[in-house]
DNA sequence: CTAAAGCCTGTAGTAACTACAAGGTCAAGG
DNA sequence: CCTTGACCTTGTAGTTACTACAGGCTTTAG
């Protein structure tokens, strides 16, 4: 298959297997005569799950080490569960960041209530 | 006062305040006769609000809108507050993103448990 | 046969900084 | 008087994770 085939089939554009092939994310595939690379099922489910990992907020240094990790014969499964811990207290951190920026905007806002005042607050708290 | 007092005062780097200047979301200052920056009080709060600002998420674009705002006479709280809601639209929804990531990342956590299984069903979940 | 679609490489742009490199300035200590 | 160290200056490159071309092939459909 073609980069436009498994493209569409992860629901992927192209340039981006392309790029991840480039960083060492994805295995080179092999060439066809006229230089187009050709993919086969495994190429697919390594794709999948790069995106897969990604889309759970792994970085591309952590796909890197699970892919690694994956790629051994039998995957040791602690090596997946220390990963997995210490990227959740990551998302955790980062979810209290927003929960803290959230009420500090909600703040804010009731502060300017509806907007009809002159000579915003808001600016005012921000400035002093 | 120079770029390090200022730093230092706002917590941030002067490499930072440098950059702020470069993209024009602080003033230029005056320079003394060697060609250092020298800042005043009201340089202060510009960049007090700037990094206020961006403390709360709003892109340096948005920062720029806020400050055309601020530095009206009389800034107009309806802007503002357009501002506001719109940029607690974008934190929700990064909110809701990384909760359905959490939820995710615990059930697959859930599945590799203490992590004493040989052949991680976790790679396996990503891959097929 | 031609036009469109698809592929190739390589480079530049995005956000929001951070980290140098190479050099100028200035006050204090020996 | 000189040097050392802490500042300051500019400009450029690196970071993350892509996205968007430009310029040039090849393949495919009508």
């Amino acid at each position: 298959m073609r980069i436009g085939t498994l493209a569409a089939s992860c629901n992927c554009p192209a340039e981006t297997i392309r790029y991840y092939e480039k960083i060492g994310l994805l295995p080179k595939p092999v060439r066809t005569a006229n230089g187009y690379r050709s993919y086969d099922d495994r190429h697919q489910k390594w794709l999948q799950f790069v995106l897969r990992s990604r889309a759970l907020g792994f970085t591309q240094d952590e796909v890197r080490r699970l892919s690694s990790i994956a790629d051994q014969s039998q995957p040791v499964c602690a090596d997946v569960h220390q990963l997995l811990v210490e990227h959740i207290v990551d998302v955790r951190k980062k979810l209290l960041d927003l929960k803290r920026m959230e009420n500090a905007l909600a703040r804010l806002k009731s502060k300017c209530q509806d907007g009809t005042l002159n000579d915003c607050p808001v600016i005012d708290e921000l400035m002093n």
